[in-house]
Parts: C-alpha cells; sequence; structure tokens
DNA sequence: CGCTAGCACTCAAGGGAAATGAGTGCTGAT
DNA sequence: ATCAGCACTCATTTCCCTTGAGTGCTAGCG
C-alpha cells in the first residue's frame, strides 16, 4: 500500500483527533487544525481515497471519518514515531517504585499499580515461566495425615506452595531429609530442567536402592507435574475503563470485563506476546482471536531478568487510547522492572 | 413501633415485590396479587400510613411505594423468615467444593468464587487473622546479600512471607539454626503470642548472652512487627453488580467499584462484623461509614475453626437483592468453610 | 491537472408538545 | 372499617420538527 505524504497526513490527522475526541472527525476541521494548506474539498477527496483503501471508515453518510483498525495499524507500523519517555516522567515512575520491598510479588503487584495509575488503563502483569527461574529451595511441611504443603523458593526470592495428598503417611523428620537432598541435588538448575534432572538421578544406582531418596524423588516429581504450573497475573485499574465513553454502555463493558475475568485466556494472550518479540508490542482488539475483546487494544512488552525474557506487562485499553503517552511508559516500566530484578553482584 | 398485622403484610409485600422488580409498586398490584382480601384504596391508606412511620417512601407523586432503609431494616428484622438453605442447593454447593484441593488460599478463593456464582453478586472472603492462626514453621532463606525470605506456616497450611533487610549480611547455615531454634521456641503457639513469647525469651539468662538466639529473636521481632501484619481479602464476581439495573449508571457503578479498588476499606467492614456476632449479619449500606457504598448492602457471617472465629465472608450487592436466597446460601458456606477447616482427629 | 468554492443533500441529535398510563388522594356510600 | 369511583399528578414515551455537522459533486480557476 502506497501513501503519498498527504495521504499520510491526513490519516495521521484524523487518528490523532479521534483518539483525542471519540468522535468522527470532519474534513473542515483537518484543513483548519492541521498544517496541511489545502481547503476542506480536497481533504474530503483525500478522505474517499483511504476509505476506498479500507483505513478510514464513515458511520454514516453525513458524519466525519474514523479509522478502521486498518488504518490505526498502519498509523501505528508506518507512521507514527514515538518517543523516549521524558526524563521527568521516569523519574515520577521510578519514584513510585522506591518505597517498595524487593519482594518478589510486591513488585509484580506494585507494577501493575504504578501502569494502571500512569496510563490511566487497566494494566496487566504476567508472573515470571517457572521454568525460567532458578531453583533455590524446596521445603517440605506435614500439615497433617498424609498432607503434606510444598513450598517451593526460586533464586530471586518467588515463593511458590501446593498442598499435596500422599498415599501413606511421612514423618516430618523424613520429610526434612527430603528437603535436605533435594536442596543439594537441585541447586540452582532452572525450574524447567528440574522434571529432567529428578528423572536422571531416579535411575542412578545409588539411589534405585534407596528408599529414601527415591521416595523423595518420587514425590518432586508429582509435585512438579500437578502443582507448579499455575502462572498468574496481576489484573489492575479496570475500572479506568470506565473512563472511556465508548464504554459507557453497560453491555459492552460487561462482555469485557467477564473475559478479564477468566484470567486463564489473558494470561495465554500475553504469553504469547513473549514469543514474538523483544520490544512493545501493540495487539489490536481485532487481530486477537476473542471477539469479546474486540473493542480494545493491549500494548505490552516482556520483562526480563539479564538475557532470558520472564514474563509481560501491558496496558489494556479502548482502541482509542493514547499510545504516544503509553507506549513510552510501557517500554520504560518494562526495562525499569528488568533493572530492578537484576541480581546484584554478590559482595 | 408497632405494626398490626396487615400493615406487616403490606410491607413484607411492597419489599418483597420491589426486590423483584426493581420498580415503586403500587397498591394496585399488592391488592391483587398477595392474598389480602382487601381493595387497593384500602392498601393505600396502609401505604400511607407505613409512609408517615418512614418506612415506605414514595418517589414522586404518581408512583407507587419503594421501601426506605428503615424499613427494609424492619422487613429484615422482624418480619421476614429465613429458611434453611434447600438440601438440593446444599448438594450442589458441596459438590462445587468436591475437587477442591485442601490447600487453605486456594480454598478461600474457592469460597469466594462459588458465593458469587450462587448469589449471583459480588463475593468477599476475609482472611484468617492470623493472630488467631498457630504457629506451624517459620524458614529463613538469604536471597541474596542482606535479604532474607522469611517463611511462615500456620498450623492449617497458610503460607505467608516476607522480605526482610538486615543490617549485616547472615550466612544460610546460620540461618537454619535460627530456623531451627525457632520452631522449637515457638512450636504450636497462636501467631498472635509469638511476640510476647519472643519478648519473654530475650530476658532469658541463657540467651542474653547468646548471640545466635538473642540475634534470632531480634529477626523474629522485626519480622513480626512490620511484615505479617496484613490481613487480605479476595473479592470476586464484581462484575454482577452489572446485572441490577441499579447499577447501570455509570456513575454509581464507578464510586462502588472505586471503593472496593481499596480493599483497607472493605477488610475493615468485614473485620468489625467479627466483633459483633457469631451469625449471618445483614449491613445494609446507608448504616455503613463510607458513603461510597450507600447504596449496596452486605450479608456476612464469620467462619470459625473449632470454637475461634477466625474470619469473614459475605456477598455484596445492591440493597435490592434476594435475601431469602442468598442469606441461606451465606450461611451455609460458612459452615461448609468452617467444617473444611476443622483439623482431622490425628489417626 | 490539481485545487477550490459553492451548493444540494443526508442524517444524527436535540427539543418540545402531546399522548399514555401507572398510581395516588379523597369522598361518599355500604 | 372498607370500598368503588373519580379527578388529578407526573414520569415516560412518542412523534415531529429543527438544527447543524458533514458529505459528494460540479463547475471554474490558476
Amino acid at each position: 500500500m502506497e501513501l503519498s505524504e498527504r495521504d499520510q497526513k491526513v490519516l495521521e490527522a484524523v487518528v490523532n483527533d479521534y483518539i483525542k475526541t471519540g468522535e468522527p472527525v470532519g474534513s473542515r476541521v483537518i484543513s483548519k487544525r492541521h498544517g496541511l494548506n489545502v481547503s476542506s474539498a480536497t481533504i474530503r477527496n483525500v478522505m474517499a481515497d483511504l476509505e476506498e483503501m479500507g483505513l478510514l471508515y464513515q458511520p454514516h453518510t453525513s458524519a466525519g471519518r474514523v479509522p478502521t483498525e486498518k488504518g490505526l495499524r498502519f498509523y501505528l507500523d508506518s507512521i507514527a514515531e514515538f518517543k523516549k519517555l521524558e526524563s521527568k516522567e521516569r523519574a515520577l515512575i521510578r519514584r513510585a517504585f522506591q518505597e517498595s520491598t524487593r519482594d518478589f510479588k510486591e513488585l509484580l503487584r506494585k507494577t501493575s499499580h504504578v501502569l494502571s495509575k500512569f496510563c490511566k488503563q487497566a494494566a496487566v502483569v504476567l508472573w515470571p515461566r517457572l521454568a525460567l527461574t532458578r531453583f533455590k529451595h524446596i521445603e517440605f511441611i506435614r500439615i497433617r495425615v498424609r498432607q503434606i504443603l510444598v513450598i517451593l523458593i526460586s533464586r530471586s526470592g518467588l515463593v511458590q506452595h501446593y498442598t499435596l495428598h500422599w498415599d501413606e503417611d511421612i514423618s516430618q523428620d523424613e520429610l526434612d531429609k527430603f528437603s535436605r537432598y533435594l536442596n543439594e541435588l537441585l541447586e540452582d538448575i532452572p525450574l524447567g530442567e528440574v522434571k529432567k534432572r529428578v528423572l536422571n538421578e531416579m535411575h542412578k544406582e545409588k539411589v534405585l536402592f534407596d528408599e529414601l531418596y527415591s521416595r523423595a524423588l518420587a514425590m518432586t516429581q508429582q509435585v512438579f507435574q500437578a502443582g507448579f504450573e499455575n502462572s498468574d497475573i496481576y489484573i489492575e485499574g479496570q475500572i479506568n475503563l470506565l473512563n472511556s465513553p465508548e464504554f459507557t454502555d453497560v453491555q459492552r463493558l460487561r462482555r469485557i470485563l467477564e473475559a478479564f475475568e477468566d484470567k486463564s485466556r489473558i494470561i495465554r494472550l500475553l504469553d504469547m506476546t513473549l514469543n514474538v518479540s523483544e520490544g512493545v508490542q501493540i495487539i489490536l482488539g481485532p487481530e486477537m482471536e476473542l471477539k469479546e475483546l474486540h473493542e480494545i487494544g493491549l500494548i505490552s512488552s516482556p520483562y526480563r531478568r539479564g538475557d532470558t525474557l520472564l514474563g509481560a506487562l501491558g496496558v489494556i485499553g479502548p482502541l482509542r487510547m493514547d499510545y504516544s503517552k503509553i507506549i513510552p511508559v510501557v517500554e520504560f516500566t518494562a526495562d525499569l522492572l528488568s533493572e530492578l530484578l537484576e541480581e546484584p553482584v554478590e559482595e
């Protein structure tokens, strides 16, 4: 698709005005407000062309134009240029993180809070993919007969736990031995490799004939099979969606919030973005499979530790949101979070 | 306030119809539908009386009557009789809990899910007051230099953790000693008494001169001071509020959801109910201090283990909700949760 | 040939008058 | 005491008209 400079300017103007006002924008406004020195009639011709290309759309004959999803996409991909976040804003966000503890969960929660506050939209933060974090510590606690609480801690301080039912009752003393054995065995390996390591170990001779070892391994196997899969997500600031006039219609709002309720979908959505790119991504509603979310957009970015992409964070808002503000915020926040997760060099 | 039998019947009819339809109810409907064999004119007279007493209210001259908060209160306290939940429903709720693990958090989350699903309103479940649960295990993990992850497990399997910054760096070996010492010291005492016990211990001679002990105690002191206070709450099904026509007005809805956003208020609210009574309580919006919540009602009940009231759960909905359904559900769910929390006798 | 001024046309949105109907209060009869 | 009947009130709905923003088209201009 080729657009002349002027065509692009007109499209840009339409998108910008539409994002600002939410109303269809007419030719007159554009010819007046924006620097193109042509009459409204000319703009109309251009707009008619853009409409033919499927970039604009007219709600009804006597209304102005609204960008289509295709138009928005084209604008975002080929026309708009997004700056880095201003240093003033950067400082503000940094400050918001200042007081927060270094507790992992707390940090993620804080992140979602900050994002939703600064972008005035709903924010999502995906938990790190467990498989990528490294083993630090495991502990088995006997809660009651045949019921064992398994606690897993990753090197970065992420705590996971899972309640396990076991066929026979095991004393706390023995469980302590399990812990000691496993803590040594699994030291510092990525959680994603635990299963493999355990399987390997199970076939070693010294283990095959040692009841304690093999039970410990069997238990670990089961726990990692069932227990620690759950990736989770923090969603915050859904109320902000109420700010947008497009969601004053309760039915629409309902559909969308319902989609949020089922977190697994959002998780999958964010998870997908992890495989695609390293930087900020924009996914427009109509590009998602979920038709409940057709009317919203997602701006997301992965966060990392070192070179591994751990998880993702993002902002969810109406298609008509302030990309020029939100994109830099998302970008910076992701960087900041990555920075905070960076392991300091041991002194 | 004294009401004749007939007056009560009329009030009841108004409340019931209003709850069902959400519209002001007129005299004609009442004289027809409900078993009182009097004409609408007579009903009108009765209604006029009830209005004078402040139990009913007329939005405008030619509209029917709506119960006032006072009227609703009177109805709930003195007129309505709530049955136990039907056994069919009971079985359904039991079933919903069937598959769930015995993991504490999972259980609470499940509870909020079940409540919101069965009552078709928003549900809240307050975490147990930590102070009332008993000590099971504490563990200190060195995450990085001068940063220690403290994990606390209560006897019922509730896991809490907190990231602690400590002035000097302590090796994992030493931390393990801390754990062993404290696990013995604090065995099985209620968490609310930990601080006292620690303080006591600090003054004992054998501790005063032992560096390890006193450091461990100091650390515990600090953790329990700052870390484990946070009571939390699960809120689920807020979307259900959108079902009620009274909240299709976005502004109202906004106010209410905003109040939800700040969980601490809701926590305080539920926490208060814990001190009042043992059974189901109904708090009507106007009775709360928070004027944001004037338009909603809360039906809550404590849950317990044995004889101690641990926490509370409840349903939040419009003032006009189906009390006759929800009250029994809340009551039963609280009982069921208490039952599930019951510690089985050790075999 | 590209641009523009001008004009007729379209259509959503706003506003006001009239119709509708649910519900009341009061009165006089039973 | 209770009720039938009637006049009255007032929110809600419906309809129609006006308004104004915006378009497409065409003829004329540089």
